[in-house]
DNA sequence: GCAATCCGTTAAAGCGCTTTAATCGTGGTG
DNA sequence: CACCACGATTAAAGCGCTTTAACGGATTGC
């Protein structure tokens, strides 16, 4: 900063000054509400140019019934999350709201992000891929609409758009037993509830092709350590699975960087599927099979399920499965042997 | 959100009324200010406990003097940007002020990041890899400090806090022609002042090494795209460069997977080196040789600078340059011929 | 020509918190 | 025992904006 004494930046009070009228005139032009008339207006939007105005958000916020304010947590690592953030703020832009994003990091809980956002007057609540317990989703409801993305919530009010994770994964297993695969392991995704829905979509997906007797579920969660790590349980000794499917792109990409390290030909050797179709799954240079949660319409029903709340009077509990879809890249193929025992 | 009336949310005169005080005591304990005695604070602490009170954020900075807010701007696309801000987190905390988070997306530009934080109320600006004009930040610092992580604001009172960007693309050239490269390319950032820096390191550290008549810059831009329209350039025809030298990761990925894709023996046939130390490079799975801008020590430096400014009362301008590091890793090695003509 | 009507404008009361100056006890002092 | 100093507490004045009810003046209708 210069050294220059900074100069007070204007208030409403000295635009309406400036332009001859009352700060309640000038608060209705700046605003674009009915009342003042033409000359009026012209005339505090002048004024307002002139001094370069810009009007103080805790102040607004303070004064107004409404903030038309959507909090957004989002975990900063996740390449998923950030595409979905970029669609966030176009889709809320659409309906006139603005968005505050708190960001989940390595020691910034979700909890905590939670709670910037309800002191700074959000009327509502987008969680990008919540991990918290139903029960304090349930609470936070209580206090303000509240759309989970991306994950099941079971028996509360609060509203879910999310992909069917269960059929997500199934999906996957099918491509992979179509292509003649049996040992299909799964890398899990921890013990938060979106990981639950994709571990059963595997289960079951296995059992469709009466492959129970291969399930084959490793620990895990979502980075990409974890993935190399399951490499490293799954290809120990002897013969490992001939395809893999992880919780999630991030999980995928660290499975196939230790693979890639030990030599192992995907999809030659191994076959490897991800999940959530982020921006690293397609790279050309990662080009991972991946089942795509079509994060745009998810987006756009999660401010829509949120937007309907606040302005629609909506109070019944919505839920909005969106289908997913498989998108086959370069790191599926057919298995070297026949997958036989 | 359920269905039951909506409480309304603790004020802080409810506290002061709970525990027989007023608000005055009651905002004097909450915040930790001296004055009120032991027991006064007890139940003051116990009310606000009980009640679940939470300070209404916008009326605080309101009547509040200062925010102790700090706004960040940051590409949400990046994950170095990601990087940094997990970051700045802490070093903000460490130093007792919160951020505001304002993201650069596809549709929003650095302009309009800017303008959501200073309405506000942020005391102060950290912009992250900003592209904007010198001439728009030194107004920017007129009306409050800035500081620019990780590019150069020539003459203007911004404070800067970066690596030397022109050193380090110099130090990939370095250990490019250490290892006996001769055609070394570059894919040009666009045209922003970190590109320039870049740049400028690349044509110094050829002509270094007598390799001037060598010199190969293509266009491009900070994405993986860029990075894979530049290999379809450079090895387009004929004898491509041996190593290539990208403005940074994500482009240098992008260029990586073209390369991949056309089957070209990555160090083998062509050395790639990134910029940036992204959590995108250090993946196992693209490995990439790149230089660090020791993220860490940018932005300690980054949240000193402004602190300084707000809490310590310094005036004088402040231009921090760390040395890079370069971070050898797969993607490079020694070129396949000797690199002659 | 006078009341009813209407539109543009404004005074004033907050929004929920911080902060300063003033007030109230209390115990120590001469 | 009157007086003072001192720490604990509070009244009250904002912070910069929004909003509502009220206002004045210009039309309009009868």
């Amino acid at each position: 900063m210069s050294v220059e004494e900074p100069v007070r930046r204007p208030r409403l009070q000295d635009v309406a000054h400036e332009a001859g009228v009352s700060t309640a005139t000038a608060s209705l032009v700046l605003r674009g509400a009915p009342g003042p008339g033409g000359a009026t207006r012209e005339r505090v939007l002048a004024a307002a140019g002139r001094l370069g105005y810009r009007p103080d958000r805790a102040a607004s916020l303070l004064a107004r019934r409404r903030s038309r304010l959507i909090g957004v947590v989002m975990d900063v690592r996740s390449t998923f999350h950030a595409q979905l953030v970029e669609e966030v703020h176009e889709a809320a832009e659409r309906h006139g709201y603005d968005l505050v994003l708190s960001a989940v990091t390595r020691n910034r809980d979700e909890a905590r992000a939670v709670e910037t956002l309800l002191d700074s007057r959000c009327e509502a609540l987008v969680l990008l891929g919540s991990e918290a317990p139903t029960a304090r989703l349930a609470a936070l409801d209580r206090q303000l609409p509240v759309v989970a993305v991306g994950r099941p919530v079971p028996s509360a009010g609060v509203d879910v758009v999310r992909a069917a994770d269960d059929e997500g994964v199934a999906m996957a297993v099918d491509h992979l037993a179509g292509l003649g695969h049996r040992r299909i392991a799964y890398v899990d995704g921890g013990r938060g509830p979106i990981a639950a829905g994709r571990r059963r979509g595997y289960q079951r997906g296995m059992r469709r092709h009466r492959l129970g007797g291969h399930l084959q579920v490793v620990a895990g969660d979502p980075g990409e350590e974890s993935g190399a790590r399951a490499a490293r349980t799954l290809f120990r000794e002897g013969r490992g699975p001939t395809a893999v499917v992880a919780y999630n792109d991030h999980c995928a990409v660290g499975l196939l960087d230790a693979l890639l390290r030990d030599d192992v030909d995907v999809p030659g050797a191994v076959s490897v599927v991800g999940y959530d179709d982020s921006p690293l799954a397609r790279l050309a240079h990662v080009d991972l099979t991946t089942v795509s949660q079509e994060s745009e319409l998810l987006v756009r029903h999660a401010v829509e399920a949120v937007v309907e709340r606040l302005d629609g009077g909506r109070t019944e509990h919505r839920e909005v499965v969106v289908p997913p879809r498989l998108v086959v890249r370069g790191t599926t193929g057919p298995p070297r042997d026949d997958g036989s025992l």
